[in-house]
RNA sequence: GGCGACGUAGCCAAGGGGUCAAAGGCGAGGGUCUGCAAAAUCCUUAUUCAUGGGUUCAAAUCCCAUCGUCGCCUCCA
């Protein structure tokens, strides 16, 4: 299994620290509001990996976190009047409603900035020991300079980026590069007691102590948007590296970024699509189809026209699906035998290639046409058999969309009032009967005529 | 300005030295089916991989240059 590495900017050959278990970390959002459907990317494609993990055998610990302490959230939290908890709470369950939909499994753990400030406190003190830090005012901040490949990650050079001229100037630091890890309290923020006087964590260190504390010193895989490479993980990495002196994270994988008519998708743009609109309009296959069909690594476009092609994409799967399910029932379960193991093998060939999910589309597009046009009964079921094992972690629903399955009640109510109007009985009472089959009553009242489920 | 990625059919998108006269999807055109229509299904749809050089017996794939697009360098998934 081979993925590709942003710090070497290479595929690798992937092995776990620990044979069989893979620790994976994957950068969730700040829950100051809803998240758009640029967030709903890495949520969706690294959960589908995690489970592609799991599916290939490995024990996959899945840690995603949630910040919920940071500028904005205290901003928004101060426009409604409400404490940054009361903010949080409520964007983090509304973040699992979005989840559940998209078809996400819950990670191992979720933890939050707030639950880890002693921890993220002894992070910081540990690294002011071995002079890594240090204090100005009531802030604390990472000496860059100490940590000598401090850019490896980015693949940058920090003296280039000292020359250049965006970066910020901060008559606090010693050098513009370095970064705050503790930030000296402001009135109406949320404040911890700390040796530095009342403040909160900085914005990187919350990853480096909530992974080291759930996954310890060193585990597998760190994961994230693209555009977190930077300052982000590279700061994550000089901060966690720095007090352990060890290599923290083996394989780092980056997710590219979702636009909108060439512009990244991002709250600051404004040119956001919520991730529950979305849900809305297209509905999860649609939005886990549009996502499987690029590489992770590469940039997508988001439009109607790209979320109609996926829809129909999709439909071509579930039709032939539903289809076959009517014919052979769902007890699909087949012989291991030679054409089994091929097509599987296929499969894991490509996905284990840095997790090629556009490949592994192709091969199942080709297996549905297979299932469509042969004759052999026991050939669809080893395919409908191999398309419901590789759904664990491409998390379609298969099952018929019932969506417009009331408003299609409603049309035969109507037709059956039609002939009721011409007294036609005969016609009327064989379209109750047959909605009677469909478990559906209807009730003629002097209000008009009801249906229910039955 | 610095760093990085990308440019494959009408559109989306794999491939990434020979097995490629280039997967798969969407769309379009034609056939079958059909009272009509739709659906379904079958067939067709890139001598060519931004452009110009180079390396090689061999390049979409490697190198250089040019043009174009995007991302990061500030919060961001």
């Amino acid at each position: 299994m081979r993925i590709y590495n942003t710090l070497s900017g290479q595929k690798e050959e992937f092995v776990p620290l620990k044979p069989g278990t893979v620790k994976m970390y994957v950068c969730g959002p700040t829950v100051y509001s809803f998240i758009h459907i640029g967030n709903a990317r890495p949520a969706v494609i690294f959960d589908s990996f995690r489970r592609y993990l799991e599916y290939r055998g490995f024990s996959v610990i899945y840690v995603q976190n949630f910040t919920d302490i940071d500028d904005k959230i205290i901003k928004a939290a101060n426009a409604e009047g409400i404490s940054p908890k009361t903010l949080a709470d409520r964007y983090i369950s509304e973040y699992f409603k979005d989840s559940c939909a998209l078809g996400i499994k819950p990670a191992t753990y979720h933890p939050r900035t707030t639950d880890f400030v002693d921890n993220i406190k002894e992070f910081i003190a540990a690294l002011e020991k071995k002079k890594f830090a240090y204090q100005r005012g009531n802030d604390v901040y990472f000496d860059v300079s100490a940590f000598p490949s401090y850019g490896a990650l980015s693949h940058r050079n920090p003296a280039d980026m000292r020359a250049g001229s965006r970066v910020e100037v901060n008559e606090n630091k010693d050098d513009p590069l370095d970064f705050v890890l503790w930030k000296g309290s402001k009135p109406e923020e949320p404040k911890w007691e700390s040796p530095w006087g009342e403040g909160r964590p900085g914005w990187h260190i919350e990853c480096s102590a909530m992974s080291t504390t759930l996954l310890g010193d060193a585990f597998d895989i760190h994961a994230g948007g693209n555009d977190l490479i930077f300052p982000h993980h590279e700061d994550e990495r000089a901060q966690s590296e720095a007090l352990t002196g060890k290599k923290w994270v083996s394989y780092w994988m980056h997710n590219g970024m979702i636009s909108v008519k060439d512009e990244k998708m991002s709250k600051s743009v404004g040119n956001i699509f919520s991730a529950r609109e979305a849900l809305k309009v297209y509905g999860k296959n649609t939005i886990r189809m549009y996502l499987l069909s690029k590489h992770y690594r590469s940039p997508i476009e988001f439009s109607p026209e790209r979320m109609e092609e996926a829809r129909s994409a999709f439909s071509r799967i579930s039709r032939v699906i539903n289809e076959v399910d009517k014919k052979i029932g769902h007890d699909f379960k087949v012989v291991e035998d030679e054409f089994v193991k091929t097509q599987r093998s296929k499969m894991i060939e490509v996905l284990d290639d840095d997790f090629n999910t556009p490949q592994a589309l192709s091969l199942i597009f080709d297996l549905v046409s297979e299932m469509i046009s042969t004759e052999d009964t026991e050939k669809i079921k080893k395919i409908r058999f191999l398309l419901d094992e590789w759904n664990y972690f491409l998390g379609f629903d298969f099952e018929p969309d019932r969506k417009n399955a009331d408003e299609l009640v409603d049309l035969a109510i109507k037709l059956r009032n039609d002939a009721r109007m011409r007294k036609d009985y005969k016609q009327s009472d064989e379209i109750r009967k047959k909605l009677e089959d469909y478990g559906i009553e209807v009730m003629d009242s002097p209000e008009g005529t009801k249906w229910r489920w039955k």
